[in-house]
DNA sequence: ATGAAAGCGCTAACAA
DNA sequence: TTGTTAGCGCTTTCAT
């Protein structure tokens, strides 16, 4: 494998030159840049990243750090779109993109990765009460994006939807459809993702004066199945809600799963709202209304954040927040059904 | 950021002993080691992976080569679930996983971690007839895995289902349940899945006496809307099939969107059968019969085959095939309907 | 416009 | 058992 020095010799000039000319430095003349691009390509160069980030301190890459016990991420539309928007915006900028699965020791990875300088800025899935990612990442004051509501003082960026505000319209839309007893389904209680949309739930049925009851509320795991587990529990209370606002689509999709089993018919006798707008919303049956939040947007503006707080090289604290817009189908009733390429959408 | 000086000067020690306590050196006493160890806890040192890599010519990380144009990848559960495979058997022995869409130039991404010395070894997801990558892996002698099947000499271990026997009863599973006009739904032409996957279909046609028709087959990319449009071809035809093979789940739902918008009931008027059974195939009305190839135990595999290649050190040449099963469920007629709960095979 | 030399942080061969 | 030294491949002063 050639090295620089290779080259230096070849092209008879020093190792600096051709270092200069890897930079295209101004100041090495056109004659000797050409000698050297001739030699580079004869031998095939190509600069050793480790040798190379050693002296820079920089290693092009960006991490994306998986939050631990996150099995489900691999299996949630929502967080592999956000990531390949995050991939996308890297590589073109000629970044790579370091994956994190941190599984237990969340701190051990962060290590390696920030105090190892295996990346030089990391990108936060999602928000906790309690974050030790967030905590340490302020501490070592290392380049940064959170992708969630930060719950603690941070320095640095934020990319986040209003999810407040969403779940607040959402439900209003239930409302006004007329259902009174209206269940939610939530993730984990602990991320701020459901912090919020529960928060904006509680927000429109007060609003409307009904108050909200705990045992309406249920919060599982991210998966199909913990939606799925979640509607029994809803259904089997004497008064079963009317309709449901699931805070993700795939706990919706189990949710109709349940729904569709005990034999309730969608969305007559019971109406579901989702979150997200995975592709899979559409094509459902019924088609899934749901909650648009923009992910590959969401993964764009972060990974966007990032480099430029990289490259800024001083602490960056801008909080963007992106649109949403509630996509109404045919799970809600609040459109007549049968209408299948009308809500569909798309064109061709 | 401490170095290893600092640990070594803190300690009383040369920097050679804390490299040696840092790999738990058998030489080293009790007493240095644990003088050096807390010295270690107290400056919170950890190494600089590039140092590191520059003299170890380790990177301690793979690569998964997503192959250009695949901008599907991130959107079929298909791949993702591989993925996820691969990097959590790379993260359980402390590897990094290290994602390079390579979009356009996959020379260049190929070179940056190849050469580059960024990664210690690649994991190509998927081949296509002439693939540039595979043979530019082979002519660097890189240690490198293969998640397909092999269509040109090469010197490394691939992982792979039997895809043309997995075809061939599927099909063989529609003759059976009587259908006689059969279409093939395929993605890009070019890959050697498609191809395979097709060979089988047509050996079963001809084993039961019939002859495959070009216009039987399209062929489109690996998205719902390349099986919608595939779908809404195959269905204008004069003698339209009345069942289909989709080489893909995701192909399989857009298809199965054309049949519902033109009015045509599943299964009675239009048997599908899709392929990899995604998670969805199961939740979807009517419930998708497809062939299940274990995507997730694909991405183990391949995983453990790649880090044994690496730390073999020498060329290693296994070819893996993982098993396939048909999974029978409502959308190919096999079953009679509304056995939801049955065929779901989900136990709570 | 170019070269010589130092050094990034680490490991490993060789000495002691 | 430990220290000394060299060197991995590159960039970057500082000379010239």
């Amino acid at each position: 494998m050639a090295t620089i020095k290779d080259v230096a010799s070849l092209a008879n000039v020093s190792a600096s030159t051709v270092s200069r000319v890897l930079a295209d430095s101004p100041r090495i003349s056109p004659e000797t840049k050409r000698r050297v691009r001739e030699a580079l390509e004869q031998l095939d160069y190509h600069p050793n990243v480790f040798a190379r980030g050693l002296v820079t301190n920089m290693a092009r890459a960006i991490g994306i750090l998986i939050p631990p016990g996150m099995n489900e991420f691999f299996q949630n539309p929502f967080f592999v779109e956000m990531m390949s928007g995050v991939s996308e915006v890297a590589r073109e900028s000629g970044w790579d993109t370091v994956l994190s699965t941190s599984a237990k020791n969340e701190e051990e990875v962060l290590d390696r990765m920030i105090r190892g300088r295996r990346v030089d800025g990391i990108l936060l899935l999602g928000s906790r009460k309690d974050d030790i990612a967030i905590r340490k990442i302020t501490e070592a004051n290392f380049p940064a994006v959170l992708l969630g509501r930060p719950n603690q003082e941070i320095n640095f960026s934020s990319v986040n939807n209003d999810n407040v505000q969403a779940a607040y319209e959402a439900t209003q839309h239930l409302l006004q459809l007329g259902h009174e007893r209206i269940g939610f389904l939530g993730g984990y209680s602990d991320l701020l993702v459901t912090v919020d949309r529960v928060q904006g739930y509680r927000k429109a049925l007060l609003e409307w004066g009904i108050q909200p009851e705990e045992r309406m509320e249920v919060s599982s795991f991210f998966l199909e199945q913990g939606g799925y587990l979640g509607m029994m529990r809803l259904l089997a209370l004497s008064d079963r809600p009317t309709a449901v606002l699931a805070s993700d689509d795939v706990l919706a999709f189990g949710a109709m799963r349940a729904a569709a089993e005990l034999g309730y018919a969608l969305p007559e006798e019971l109406a579901i709202v989702g979150f997200n707008d995975i592709r899979l919303a559409e094509i459902a049956n019924p088609s899934l209304t749901s909650v648009r939040v923009h992910m590959h947007e969401l993964g764009v503006a972060a990974g966007e954040l990032l480099l430029e707080q990289i490259q800024a090289g001083k602490p960056l604290t801008k909080h963007r927040v992106i649109q949403h817009e509630l996509i109404v189908r045919n799970s809600c009733g609040a459109r007549r059904m049968g209408q299948l390429s009308q809500s569909s959408g798309l064109k061709f």
